[in-house]
DNA sequence: TAGTGGTCTAGACCACCGG
DNA sequence: CGGTGGTCTAGACCACTAG
C-alpha cells in the first residue's frame, strides 16, 4: 500500500449541514403530512435509496442537481441530507459525492422513551403489570434528579414489562407529581404511560440514556425470574420538556438476551459518552 | 394544574439548525486553531455559558443579537448553536429563547474509538497486553463485517486492557489487512492502535456502537479474572472511513462496574436504537 | 482543473410563545 | 401583538477530491 503523506490530515471533513425532525421521516407515528419541505424530501430520498433509484454506483447525485430535480434550494437539500447523514444512511465528504451506506435503523425519539411503542415497532405484543404506584415525598436524590426541592411529592411506579408472555424488563419510574397526576388517572395495567402523557399534552423534547450492567437484587430476581446477583442490562432514562424541566426518571433492568442498544456516531457529531461506572 | 388544550401539539419543535465538527469544540485533541467560524463560536459560547456570562436567567440571548455581538450572520450562529444543542447544552424551541441546560459531557469521536484516549481523558493510566495478533483468511462472517470477499486476509488481535493495574476489558479486534499492516509494524504492547492508524493517515469518519450483555466464556474468565458465565458488558464497535469502507470491527467485553455509556437524544435528532438482542 | 461538499451571508416569511 | 426560533432562498467563495 502506498505511504500516506502526513498525519493530521484527517478532520477536514468538518461537516455541517442542518438537521431536522426525524419525526416525519423515520418510523415514528407522526405522519408525513404536516412535515416541512426538507422532511418530506428526506423521506423521499430515503425511499429512493431503498428502491435503488439513484443508480448502482452507490453514490448520490450532487446537491446542486438534487436541488434542481426537486425544485428546491440547495439549503433545503442539505437539510434533508443532514437527516439521512445523522442516521448513518449516507456519508459526506468535501470534494466527492456522497456515498450511500445502507438503510438506517435509528429509532424515533418516542420509540426510545416508550416500551410500548418500541415493542410494537418490532412486531411484538407488549404488556405491563403494575406492581405498585404511589405518591410520596421525594428523597434528596430524587429531588435532585427531577430538580425538585426535597420534600416535594413524586409519583413512584414499579412495573414489570413483557414481550408476548415473557417478562423482559423491570421498570422503576419516578415522575414529578405534576406529571404523575396524569398517570394516576389511568387504568392500573394500562399499557403506555408515555403515550398517555403524550396525549395529555406533555411535551418530551430531550432524553438521556445511560447503559451499564447491574446485579439483580431480590426484587429483580423474584419478578424477572432470574438468580439474585445475576447481571442485568440497566438503562437509566431521563426525559425533559423543551424548557429543560425533568419529566421522568426511570431505571429499567432488562434480562440478558432481550435487548441491545446501538448508537451511530460520526466524526462531525457524536452523542455518545463512555464513562467510568458510577460508584 | 391547568388542563392542556389538545394533544398533537407536541412536535412543533421541529428543529433544524446546522451541525458542526465537535472536533474543535469538544475535548478532542484537535486544537481550536484551524477551526472554522462557527466552531470557534461554539467553543466561545460554551465557555461563556460555563462562566455564567449570559446572565443568570438561564436563557441565551436571541440568535439575532448573538449574530450582532459576534459580528457574524445568523446562519453561522445557528451552526454553532446546533453544535451545543446536539450535545445537550442548550434547548431550542420556536417562540422562546433557548434555555441553558448545563454542561455537556459528550465525548469526542476519537475518545470513543480509542481506549487509550478515553482512559487519559479520565485521568487514568491505560495499558495493554497483547495476547495474540495474527494474519489469517477471513471467515464468511468476518468477510461480511468488513465487506471483504471471504478468503481475503484479515488481521486479528486479542488484547487485554487495563486502567492502572486493573484489568478492565478484553478486546477482540479484526482489521482488513490493508489496515492491519500498520498494526503489525508496532511494538507488541504498544498502547494505542487507533492512534497509530490515525498517525499513519487512516481516516475514521463514522462508527457504530452496539451495547448489550454477554456471558463470559472461558477466555474472558481466565484473562479478566471473573467467573465463567458471569455477565459482561459488551460493546461492539465498527468504524468506517469517509467512503464507507470498514476499517475495523471489534468486540470489547468490560467487567461489570467499570464503564457506562450515555447517549443524548432530542426529539429532533436521535442516533440511538434499541433492538431485540441478537440470536 | 472541474466538480463537489462545506462555510458564510443577507434577506424573507412563517409558526409559535408569551405577555 | 411583538419577539423568537424554524424554514427557505439565492448567491458567493473556499477546501478538497479525483481525473
Amino acid at each position: 500500500m502506498e505511504k500516506r503523506a502526513s498525519a493530521r490530515q484527517r478532520d477536514t471533513t468538518g461537516y455541517l449541514g442542518r438537521m431536522v425532525s426525524e419525526t416525519a421521516e423515520g418510523n415514528g407515528k407522526r405522519s408525513e403530512a404536516g412535515a416541512v419541505r426538507y422532511q418530506k424530501l428526506a423521506a423521499d430520498m430515503r425511499r429512493a435509496i431503498e428502491a435503488g433509484k439513484f443508480g448502482n454506483d452507490g453514490r448520490l447525485p450532487s446537491e446542486e442537481s438534487l436541488a434542481e430535480q426537486y425544485g428546491v434550494s440547495r439549503g433545503t437539500v442539505r437539510n434533508a441530507l443532514a437527516l439521512l447523514r445523522a442516521n448513518g444512511l449516507v456519508t459526506s465528504r468535501r470534494g466527492t459525492r456522497r456515498v450511500i451506506l445502507g438503510t438506517a435503523r435509528t429509532q424515533s425519539f418516542h420509540e426510545l422513551l416508550s416500551f410500548t411503542n418500541w415493542a410494537r415497532s418490532l412486531g411484538e405484543e407488549p404488556s405491563a403489570r403494575t406492581i405498585h404506584a404511589r405518591v410520596r415525598a421525594a428523597t434528596a436524590v430524587e429531588g435532585e434528579r427531577l430538580q425538585l426541592d426535597p420534600g416535594n411529592d413524586i409519583t413512584e411506579v414499579l412495573r414489570l414489562r413483557f414481550l408476548g408472555r415473557v417478562p423482559v424488563m423491570l421498570e422503576r419510574t419516578v415522575y414529578p407529581v405534576r406529571v404523575g397526576e396524569v398517570i394516576e388517572t389511568l387504568a392500573p395495567d394500562s399499557l403506555s404511560h408515555t403515550g398517555a402523557l403524550d396525549a395529555s399534552g406533555v411535551v418530551f423534547a430531550d432524553s438521556e440514556h445511560t447503559i451499564d450492567i447491574v446485579a439483580a437484587d431480590e426484587t429483580d430476581a423474584r419478578l424477572l425470574g432470574c438468580a439474585e446477583g445475576a447481571g442485568l442490562l440497566r438503562e437509566v432514562r431521563r426525559a425533559t420538556d423543551p424548557t429543560g424541566t425533568p419529566l421522568l426518571w426511570s431505571e429499567d433492568r432488562f434480562l440478558p438476551g432481550t435487548v441491545s442498544f446501538t448508537v451511530h456516531n460520526s466524526a462531525t457529531v457524536s452523542s455518545l459518552a463512555r464513562r467510568r461506572a458510577p460508584r
